[in-house]
DNA sequence: ACTTAATATACGGCAATCCATATATTCAGG
DNA sequence: CCTGAATATATGGATTGCCGTATATTAAGT
């Protein structure tokens, strides 16, 4: 499913503020819970979540339930050219998501997973 | 006008099969006339039109008249992110691309440009 | 000046997208 | 089991985006 990953779907995907926040910042830090990210944002939680569903079922990201929260990572199996563009646009984007990583940073109470795989 | 390009501004330009098409192949070929577009995309003119005026009042190409054909190429200023992005995306995607680039192959007729600049 | 080729723009109309709000689901703790 | 926290989904409305068609512009050649 992630194979068909054409170059007009990936850009679809981060067409959208919102999605291209979440998703660099998610690529940025590894792993983020919807809660980080609704915080690091600053949206609302059905806003998120909706937009994180369509990068899921896209393909892009992956997540997993951990007791009542959910993590979002980049799929496993995203084509490395994915990869290397995330990548590239993160690494000279820095001050662009700055606000969005400050307030994850700056985020109380952030749930402490445990670190199951390596 | 072109340094305030953000990420989202650059996804939501590529996120159309047929302005994704057009930048990566003129990002292949150096520079394309809008017949030659039109005829490797196999679509109506005024679409083709249409979308690269997007992308030119975008930042994304920048375009010189040459007698009665206009040419686009890549705008000389894009941020380093972008050409190496679309590097990155053409080098994975050849075969994606391939119809286009051998239509344009293909073409009878294509018009010689002066070569003013090297 | 007239005609033709190349290109650009204008105008509706239709479909896709996004959002806010409300509601459902799932899990942990008591 | 009941409650609260975290997350997901449904619904309806408003906006945006794309397209086809028609028309305007610009340049070359005669």
């Amino acid at each position: 499913m992630v194979e068909h990953l054409t170059p007009t779907t990936v850009f679809k995907c981060l067409a959208d503020e919102t999605r291209a926040r979440l998703t660099l910042l998610i690529a940025r830090e590894g792993e983020l819970c919807v809660c980080e990210l609704t915080a690091a944002l600053e949206e609302s939680q059905p806003k998120i979540s909706r937009h994180l569903a369509l990068l899921r079922s896209s393909g892009l990201l992956e997540d997993r339930r951990q007791g009542q929260w959910v993590y979002y990572r980049l799929h496993p199996h995203l084509p490395d050219w994915v990869h290397e563009m995330l990548a590239t646009v993160l690494a000279a984007n820095r001050n662009w998501l700055r606000p969005d990583s400050e307030r994850l940073e700056g985020m109380r109470k952030r749930p402490e997973r445990t670190t199951i795989c390596a």
